[in-house]
DNA sequence: GCACCATATCGTCATATGGCGATACGTCGA
DNA sequence: TCGACGTATCGCCATATGACGATATGGTGC
């Protein structure tokens, strides 16, 4: 329950759902995703904390970015099918539309927010 | 993404969630969630309203009572596949079990909490 | 060593959430 | 009509959440 709970609450919020689909997408570092979703850094940090407790997200270390992508779900059963729910759903959203635009800029390049 | 929030919002909580899986076994009236769940009456009627909202649970009247079962899911698709995935998932869920237990005894004739 | 950049953590704030009791509404039976 | 029961709504409170800025941490490069 409790770990089904966190899976609920992590995707309970737009923000972190926009993460995840952005992550469907391309692997991101904080400050991209900070970028994308014109939001602090701390707050990206805090949502990204979030998502990797549910089981949703890991990341890797490249010098001193730290970059995200979606988990292959191993370690967590509803993260998994919630992962693989969310590659279909909400591509009719603008917002996250838009993002997936600016995130096309991003393609080549690494564009961080300073 | 309004609607997809307000499935995982409705499910962030583990309260809702027993309901859910309650009503995945046979339908009930406010009354008898209150009774399975020990939660106040009033606790009991802001949850369904949520769940409601969510499109996971409809209701129909029975004189005073009110009786909820799960909606097939045509309004919402993201609560239909909510819907069908907990009906695997939380089996294993010691509390819930003791509830589903509980709910054997009314299986006969409805007991509400007064 | 020192700046600089990317990230994490901390403190604070406004708002959302989940709980309760009190009360209002609606139905049924006496 | 009145009382009892089932449910919904309201007001309140404690805690959780999501946002921010300020500050700490850790790696890079001079």
């Amino acid at each position: 329950m409790k770990h089904f709970i966190r899976v609920m609450k992590a995707l309970s919020d737009p923000n972190r759902v926009r993460i995840i689909k952005l992550l469907g997408r391309k692997e991101l570092c904080v400050c991209e995703i900070q970028s994308l979703l014109e939001l602090a850094q701390s707050t990206v940090s805090k949502h990204m904390k979030l998502l990797e407790e549910a089981g949703m997200v890991e990341f890797r270390k490249d010098g001193s970015w730290i970059i995200y992508q979606l988990t292959d779900g191993e370690e967590s059963a509803y993260a998994k099918v919630m992962i693989k729910n969310l590659s279909d759903w909400l591509d009719d959203d603008l917002e996250l539309q838009n993002m997936i635009l600016k995130l096309a800029l991003v393609d080549q390049e690494r564009i961080c927010a300073a």
